[in-house]
DNA sequence: TTTAATCATAGTAATCGTTACTATTATTCT
DNA sequence: AGAATAATAGTAACGATTACTATGATTAAA
């Protein structure tokens, strides 16, 4: 009755994800794939991609550029995008403690019903900061 | 130099975003600006959005609809985002504290440069509240 | 206050990420 | 093996946004 079957291209998408640190987008992913399966089709990588998101097994990352990026990293942790590069990397912190308490402050004064909430960094990544210096 | 000339239409739009507190996408602009100049075009009210993001009078806000939302209350402040119906709405608490406290806890752990933070927080609005409550 | 320069506009076409559709292929159940 | 059904490849459609172009408005100078 669940009716979700097997697909090997399912399967890379989701071990390409796990494997990487990268955050791609649904085009890298289907760039990447290709590799492998030269006539997977873009359609194939995006309804993979929403599917595993709604499974939970990969998240969407919210990012500058106007399209989503995936992670297949579901642990708790947070995002730096750089404002230089527009690439996105993992925050290692942990900052569990202080978002629930920023979520306890917050629900005090608010009107509806907070469930969670997302944080996310901006800045120069490392790389972008040593062309900097160079120029 | 600098090159800037008054018009009509970008009055308007900032106008309007300053005495809503809907944050409305491009498209509710175009809607509500038409009202009074019923042939204003959308590009129009695209250009003059962007062009007042960059000059830090308008605020792009993140959604969950995959469409911009826009904001001309500039002062720091973050928002929720309901769940149910979309809704973004305004958090009147305070939290440059405890968020210049994270940026610099995180920036001690981090390769790059930190220079800023954003948080919105998810859930149900009042309105599907007491919907949900009815049903 | 005409003139010249240039910015902004309306209207339309093009782009880009994403989703929907359809006939075919793969997986699963019996 | 065969029937049932989910997943695929390929392509068309979609919606938000951007680019283009000829016309109109605003500004600065004569």
């Amino acid at each position: 009755m669940a009716g979700l079957k097997y697909s090997r291209q399912r399967e890379a998408v989701k071990n390409y994800l796990m494997s990487t640190k990268e955050h791609p987008t649904a085009d890298m992913v289907y760039n990447k794939i290709r590799e492998e399966y030269p006539n997977i089709s873009l359609g194939t990588v995006y309804r993979n991609l929403s599917l595993l998101v709604e499974l939970g097994e990969v998240v969407k990352v919210p990012s500058m550029d106007g399209c989503d990026h995936f992670d297949g990293d579901t642990s708790a942790h947070y995002h730096f995008i750089c404002t230089e590069c527009g690439r996105i990397s993992d925050i290692d912190t942990n900052l569990e403690e202080e978002l629930s308490r920023i979520n306890r402050e917050v629900n005090r004064g608010f009107d509806g019903y907070i469930n969670g909430s997302a944080i996310h960094f901006y800045g120069h990544c490392q790389d972008c900061m040593a062309k900097s210096k160079i120029s």
